[in-house]
DNA sequence: ACGATGATGAAC
DNA sequence: TTCATCATCGTA
């Protein structure tokens, strides 16, 4: 299980490693295990794509934890986000789990995963039925495709910069049409 | 292209 | 207390 000492290092070296590592769910007795295939770094509090950028606020104030602490957040009506919480305390970041093999897509993994605000600033434990594994997958960095970030073009300078991070292979089958 | 559906933050 | 906005998805 990886330990909060994995997030307490730059943002987007954390989401860059957090590829290839298993996103691990207890539902009733069972264990699941899923390969984070897709991310998203939120980095400090002048990113606009950040919700940090707000200042700390009853939301937002998981995002100035510990590192390695869930940011679960409800979005749309509908969905719940999955976030873990990097570097230091008091240093607003966070890792949008935006994909894992065979569920594409941050709403969607949350709903057959069962993850709700429940889970919101927790620890990634066993205790609470949801943490990280490094089950030895290595992931060559040519492998990694980078590119700006989903739903964030009101983010000024920042919705441009290269912080989504997918593995490349997985993305190719997906995503013929696109929207706007 | 858009509606579902409700929390959030800012304005009032 | 209202209002526009939103780190989405499924159906057009």
């Amino acid at each position: 299980m990886l330990k909060p000492e994995f997030f307490n290092r730059p943002t987007l070296k954390v989401a860059q490693d957090l590829l290839g590592k298993y996103l691990v769910r207890k539902m009733g007795n069972k264990e699941i295990a899923l390969m984070i295939v897709e991310v998203e770094a939120y980095d400090g509090p002048r990113d606009l794509a950040s919700h940090a950028s707000k200042g700390k606020t009853a939301r937002t104030e998981v995002m100035f934890g510990e590192p390695g602490v869930l940011y679960i957040y409800f979005i749309y009506g509908m969905y719940n986000m999955l976030n873990i919480v990097a570097g230091p305390a008091e240093y607003p970041a966070a890792i949008l789990i935006r994909g894992v093999e065979g569920i594409n897509g941050p709403g969607k993994l949350t709903r057959e995963l069962q993850i709700d605000r429940s889970l919101n600033n927790k620890k990634m434990a066993k205790v609470n039925g949801l943490w990280l594994e490094d089950r030895g997958v290595v992931i060559p960095t040519n492998k990694i495709k980078r590119t700006p970030r989903i739903g964030v073009g009101y983010a000024g300078a920042w919705k441009d910069k290269l912080y989504r991070f997918i593995l490349a292979d997985k993305e190719n089958k997906k995503e013929n049409k696109k929207r706007g």
